[in-house]
DNA sequence: TCTAATT
């Protein structure tokens, strides 16, 4: 635990170097909260602040932080499409120890009403120099404490963080997130320590290997997502990527869809902040419970609404799950259908237009090269809707096509997703590459251009 | 076995 206050020690060290009078305690009358408020230190710092109860707002915590000094900027961080407030904020006081002595007295120190964790006051990521310095350590046993895992790496450096991860009853994870002071020091305690030992009680030797960036994180999520619920959505017409306004629209509210999936919607049920409309959903890990209709399409399912939107039903009465963000939410977006379909705004590109030549019997199964994905290892029961559902959310989709044994009508298990750009290939070989559907793991990969050398 | 959250 003592090395844990070293590099609080040097930063207290540092500030001592600095000679600028801090105006601490000088507050005066200041702007409501989230305003810069006249000069900071050159070398501020930028406070992360975790553990807020979501009722309060700046003002209300003004208070507590302005105790240590004139504060520059406070802000609490709010989501950008429901305005929900996260939990956490930004705050930078006009002095550098200022900083210091609030997050000396504030951190793990205290704990706000109705929070189960203690406040966490400490520089924000944006402040950290230094790239990957957070382990992360598989196959503990679940008796290994913070201590345990600090005696552990010790020897390999500074430690600024240790945490082991804990479900809501605070037993053990069996993992923990270790943040050396330098990747150096990180790297060492890789080197040494991975597979170096097994745990009493663990499954496999000791994993010990640099923490998830957030956009292992996030990509992971959408894997998650997308196998636990399947997706459809006609304004991916758009430009797009896994980090677009949808993706994170879409993440953001994976706790609401999920806590309803299972059930369909009823009509008339309440849109949600981001106008994200969940119309049905079904588990995909295990794949839909009614037997998808067949993939190409010969034997229609039940359309509804079918005259406004010609192409447009067919995917999403199979029994998917579907997930239809409207921008802005449009009066006209309140019908919904008694099979829970939602029309489409008019001004929007459909699904169909957005697959035309798919549907159309256009002969045009094939992107710009880099654009054209081979995936293997589909379930059985996919077809070309199915295909498309997993992969609308990474682009705009020119064609897909599972290929069937034409004795048997029995899908061959391998299909072709192209997209209209090599970006949304690359993003779908990133989220689903490996994604494991029942027994199987995806196989997706750019398929093998034609080779001009070799015409035929 | 990848956090509760990082504009």
């Amino acid at each position: 635990m003592a090395r844990l206050t070293e590099s609080e020690a040097r930063r207290q060290q540092q500030q001592l170097l600095q000679t600028r009078p801090s105006p601490v305690g000088s507050s005066g009358p200041e702007p409501p909260g989230g305003q810069p408020d006249g000069m900071k230190d050159l070398d501020a710092i930028k406070l992360f602040v975790g553990q807020i109860p979501r009722n309060l707002d700046e003002k209300d915590l003004k208070p507590l932080f302005e105790q240590f000094g004139r504060i520059y900027e406070l802000t609490v961080l709010k989501d950008p499409y429901t305005g929900m407030h996260k939990g956490c904020a930004f705050l930078t006081y006009c002095a550098r120890d200022s900083a210091i002595k609030a997050q000396t007295a504030l951190h793990e120190q205290k704990t706000l009403p109705g929070m189960a964790r203690p406040i966490q006051v400490k520089p924000a990521d944006s402040e950290s120099r230094g790239g990957d310095r957070k382990l992360f350590v598989g196959m503990l046993n679940k008796q290994q404490s913070e201590e345990d895992v600090l005696r552990l790496f010790q020897p390999f450096g500074v430690i600024d963080e240790c945490t082991v991860l804990r479900g809501p009853d605070g037993s053990s994870k069996g993992c923990a997130f270790v943040k050396f002071s330098s990747h150096t020091e990180a790297q060492a305690a890789i080197h040494a320590l991975h597979g170096s030992q097994t745990m009493p009680g663990a499954s496999s030797s000791l994993v010990v290997k640099f923490a998830d960036t957030d956009k292992e994180r996030t990509l992971r999520r959408m894997q998650q997502m997308v196998g636990q619920l399947g997706i459809l959505t006609p304004s991916l017409t758009l430009p797009f990527s896994p980090y677009s306004a949808y993706a994170q629209a879409l993440m953001q509210q994976q706790t609401t869809v999920l806590s309803t999936s299972g059930s369909y919607l009823s009509p008339g049920v309440a849109f949600s902040p981001c106008h994200i409309q969940q119309i049905g959903a079904v588990s995909l890990n295990g794949l839909p419970a009614t037997p998808i209709a067949p993939a190409s399409g010969l034997h229609s399912p039940p359309l509804l609404g079918s005259t406004a939107v010609p192409g447009l039903v067919a995917p999403i009465t199979n029994g998917f799950a579907g997930v239809v963000p409207f921008p802005g939410g449009h009066p006209a977006l309140e019908t919904v259908y008694a099979n829970g379909l939602v029309p489409y705004p008019a001004q929007s590109p459909t699904v169909a237009e957005t697959l035309h030549p798919a549907f159309s019997g256009v002969q045009q199964y094939t992107g710009p090269e880099g654009c054209n994905l081979f995936i293997y290892h589909l379930p059985q029961e996919f077809g070309d809707t199915e295909l498309t559902q997993m992969f609308l959310p990474f682009g705009n989709i020119i064609s897909s096509k599972v290929f069937m044994d034409r004795a048997t009508n029995q899908s061959k298990c391998f299909g072709f997703v192209s997209f209209d750009n090599p970006a949304s290939a690359q993003t779908a070989i990133q989220a689903m590459n490996g994604f494991q559907i029942g027994m199987k793991r995806l196989k997706v990969q750019l398929k093998r251009p034609k080779d001009p050398g070799h015409p035929y």
